[in-house]
DNA sequence: CTAGATTGTCTAGCAGTGCTAGGATCTGAC
DNA sequence: GTCAGATCCTAGCACTGCTAGACAATCTAG
């Protein structure tokens, strides 16, 4: 009997039960509240259990990071497949960034707010996130002249900014529609129009 | 004998005592390390006399977030004042902002990446702060057609962007020149150029 | 079926955190 | 010199991340 697969695979069960508590608690009342006494008590066993499937708390905010990645990379060629044109491939990728960040704003936070120790931009970087900057450059390769490696951190920047200003109440809660907008006429050379009122 | 104004004015000291001690503690150690033992015994007191001048550590972190602010917007307007035109103006006040996020992170930190108790965008909102939002205002409205808050907010987003991902090394280390060049054409209109090999 | 080794899990505890109640001490007024 | 009031500190609470060591369940071998 493969006693060994079922105890990895009861392994496994339980820490994605660990991970999918974690982001719920982060969710709901923020990563302040992920807690190792809070975590252990909602997936009911103790706090050491969480040792042995975490390095520590970070790594587990690091382990819901990459959940969120992975997510995002099939939010963007959703939104991307369904736009007619160029233009409307980055409004959508755009809008599509920004409704994840507004939906999961702990998980955006563990992506791109948090310390963390995955890697940006080197050998070791995760394959899903080079697929989501992939997806990116893609988006907005079609309107740059030069470097398409610093066209596309530029834009990913404003939709972070974008991100992180609005989820920090620092920028007005309406006129979210006209700074994607004007985000997207900047980029996507729609700017200037001819003569505009 | 104004005992009392001698009082207050030892006070004030102490209180300008335990913001440079937590700020200097934040940017060498991080705000991590700003714990209220460590904060005590760096000013030469108890704990509880941080109480007596702050609510909590939060409200130390919103008032070295005050401070900075206040910092910035002077540091925009020398940058501001020796540009030859509109374009180079914009260009100074960006590199302006990046260089002081990079020079005390840990103030731009408290500024614009923490939860903070400080207003944006309301009747509250302290002077020196929409004095830093309407600097980055001038500097870019020439080059709106509408609305100027809007182009704004989204210009200040993209600095923003820039700022954090950049501290958070989720940005190459290289190409910093070629990120603003980049962002300062898309925004101030002299892009796309006629024909860029 | 039993003995022993391995694995899994928990209890209890450490050093640290923000924050505060209460008592001690020091200052200045009369 | 006495006494009220301001000032400050000691000690403690409830919490945090994390871990050592005891205990129990499970699998392996004879």
């Amino acid at each position: 009997m493969p006693t060994q697969t079922r105890r990895e695979r009861a392994r496994e069960e339980r820490r994605t039960l660990i991970l999918r508590a974690a982001r719920d608690l982060a969710e709901s009342e923020g990563w302040d509240a992920v807690t190792t006494r809070r975590l252990a008590e909602a997936v009911d066993y103790s706090q050491p259990v969480l040792y042995g499937h975490f390095k520590n708390m970070d790594a587990i905010a690091d382990a819901v990071a990459l959940e969120g990645i992975e997510e995002l990379t099939d939010v963007f060629r959703a939104a991307r497949s369904s736009a007619k044109d160029d233009t409307a491939g980055l409004r959508a990728l755009a809008h599509a960034y920004l409704d994840y960040a507004d939906q999961h704003p702990a998980v955006y936070e563990a992506m791109f707010v948090r310390r963390t120790d995955l890697q940006f931009g080197r050998s070791e970087t995760p394959a899903s996130l080079i697929d989501a900057f992939n997806q990116i450059r893609s988006a907005v390769e079609p309107f740059g002249t030069g470097d398409a490696e610093t066209l596309t951190e530029v834009f990913w920047s404003s939709l972070h900014g974008l991100a992180t200003l609005t989820h920090g109440a620092r920028l007005r809660p309406t006129h979210r529609e006209a700074r994607v907008d004007l985000l997207v006429a900047r980029f996507s050379g729609t700017f200037p129009p001819a003569a505009a009122e």
